[in-house]
DNA sequence: CCTACCGATCGGTAGG
DNA sequence: CCTACCGATCGGTAGG
C-alpha cells in the first residue's frame, strides 16, 4: 500500500487474468481513501491510481463520486440503527441495561462498521446526499439522548449532569474511536473478540470513570458475554 | 448569515467607508467556512463571497488558502501545547491532580479557540503543512498520555485499563466537544463561565463515570475555580 | 508612490 | 476497460 503501488484486488488467493473489479472493490478502496485525504480531497483519478485502471473505467461500476459515498453511509446508518432497534426490542431491560447495551452495541458497530461509519462521522452536508445521512444521524443521537433520558429518570444514572450533555459526552468518546481504531487484516469474517474488548473498556471508563477504588460488581448486563448487535 | 448576505466585517458599531478588511477578519471567516463545509470543500470563490469582495482582494491580505489553515492549526497547536507548558510546570501537584488540570485546561482552550481546534482536529495530512501539524498534534498527545501514566503509576487512577486507552478515550471525549459547542456570540472576551461549567461537567463524567451514587468530595483539584490555561 | 481593491484571465485539473 | 475529450471550476495572478 506504500508508494505507487495498486492495490491487490481479489482478497483469496488466485487472481483472474483481468483484475476483476466488482463495485464492492471500488467501494472498499474509495471509502479507504475518502478517510484518509478527506472525501473532497479525493479525486477520482485518485482513485483510479488506487485501484490501478483509468478514472472512466470506474464509471463503469458506479455512477458517480457520490453515489459511493452514499452506499458507504447507508451501511453506517443502516446498523447503527439495526443495533439500536435491537437493544429497544428486549424486552425485561431497565433503561440502564438498555443504555449500557446501546454503548456496547455502538462499539461493536463502529469497529465492524469501521471505514463506513468514519466516513460518516465526517460529513459536512454539503449536497442533499450528505444533509440526508446527517439527518439520518441525528435522528440515532435523539434515540441515543433519549435512552440516557431514561435511565437518568429511572435512577440508574447520575442526574446532577444533563442527560443530553451526558449522552454526548459518552457517545462523543465512542464515536472518537474511528480517531485510532485500526480494521484488524481480513483473515476472514471474525473481528468479534477485539470489538468485545473494546466495548468493555469504553463501557467500564464510561460508567464507572477513571477513578481508581470504586469498582461495582453490577458492572456486567444481563445478557453477559453475547454481543448485542449480532445476536 | 443565511443567504446570500456578506458578513459584517467590523465587529463593534462605526462602519468605516471601506469594508476594512484585514488578515484577522479573513482568517476568521474562512475557517467559519472551513469547518463548515470541510478544507477541500471551500473554494476562495465560496470565501470571497461571503467576505463581499473579490477572490483577487483576498490574496491582498493573504498569500494563500492554505497560508489560512496553517494560521488556525498553529493558534490552536500552540494554545494547546501552552497549556500543558503550564500544567507541567506546577511545583507539589500529583500526578492525578495534573491529569485533572490537564483536561479542564483541555476543555477550555478547545472552546476558547473553537474553530482553530475543530479545524486541527480534522487534518488530513494531505500537504506538507498538514503533515506538520498532525506531528505536533501528536506530540501534544503522548504528553496527555504520558500524564495519564503518571496517574496510573501514582495510583490515582485506574490500572486495569491500559493507560494509552484511557488516554485516547478521555481525550476522544474532549476533542469531540468540537463537534456540538457552539461558540457564544462575542460580546466582548468573555467566554469564561461556559468554558467552566463545561470543563466541571467532562471532568466530573471522565473521572466518575455516569453511574449514580458514588459522588467523591476530591473531586475538586488543589487550584479550585481559577482556569489553570488563563491563569 | 501607497492602500485597497476590480474585471479578466492564467495554467491545470475536477467529475463525468 | 481505454483514449480522447467536455463544461466548469479550481487556486492564484496579470495589468490598472
Amino acid at each position: 500500500m506504500a508508494d505507487g503501488e495498486a492495490v491487490g484486488v481479489v482478497g483469496g488467493g488466485a487472481r483472474r487474468g483481468r483484475p476483476g473489479h466488482d463495485q464492492e472493490t471500488v467501494l472498499r478502496v474509495a471509502v479507504d481513501l475518502f478517510n484518509r485525504q478527506g472525501y473532497d480531497g479525493t479525486s477520482m483519478g485518485d482513485l483510479a491510481r488506487e485501484l490501478g485502471l483509468t478514472k472512466s473505467a470506474i464509471y463503469h461500476h458506479v455512477p458517480s463520486k457520490e453515489h459511493l459515498l452514499e452506499l458507504a453511509v447507508g451501511e453506517a446508518l443502516d446498523a447503527l440503527t439495526t443495533a439500536l432497534d435491537d437493544v429497544a426490542g428486549r424486552p425485561g431491560l431497565t433503561a440502564e441495561e438498555r443504555l449500557r447495551h446501546a454503548v456496547r452495541s455502538s462499539v461493536t458497530v463502529l469497529v465492524e462498521h469501521l471505514p463506513a461509519v468514519t466516513l460518516l462521522l465526517r460529513v459536512h452536508g454539503n449536497t442533499p446526499v450528505e444533509q440526508a445521512a446527517l439527518a439520518r444521524r441525528r435522528e440515532v443521537d435523539r434515540r441515543l439522548a433519549a435512552m440516557v433520558r431514561d435511565a437518568v429518570d429511572e435512577g440508574g444514572v447520575r442526574d446532577d449532569l444533563d442527560p443530553l450533555l451526558v449522552s454526548r459526552l459518552v457517545f462523543g468518546m465512542v464515536n472518537s474511536l474511528t480517531e485510532w481504531v485500526r480494521r484488524d487484516r481480513g483473515t476472514s469474517g471474525s473481528s468479534g473478540t477485539d470489538a468485545a474488548a473494546l466495548a468493555d473498556a469504553v463501557s467500564t471508563l464510561a460508567f464507572d470513570g477513571l477513578t481508581r477504588g470504586v469498582r461495582r460488581a453490577e458492572q456486567t448486563p444481563t445478557g453477559p458475554t453475547t454481543g448485542p448487535t449480532t445476536g
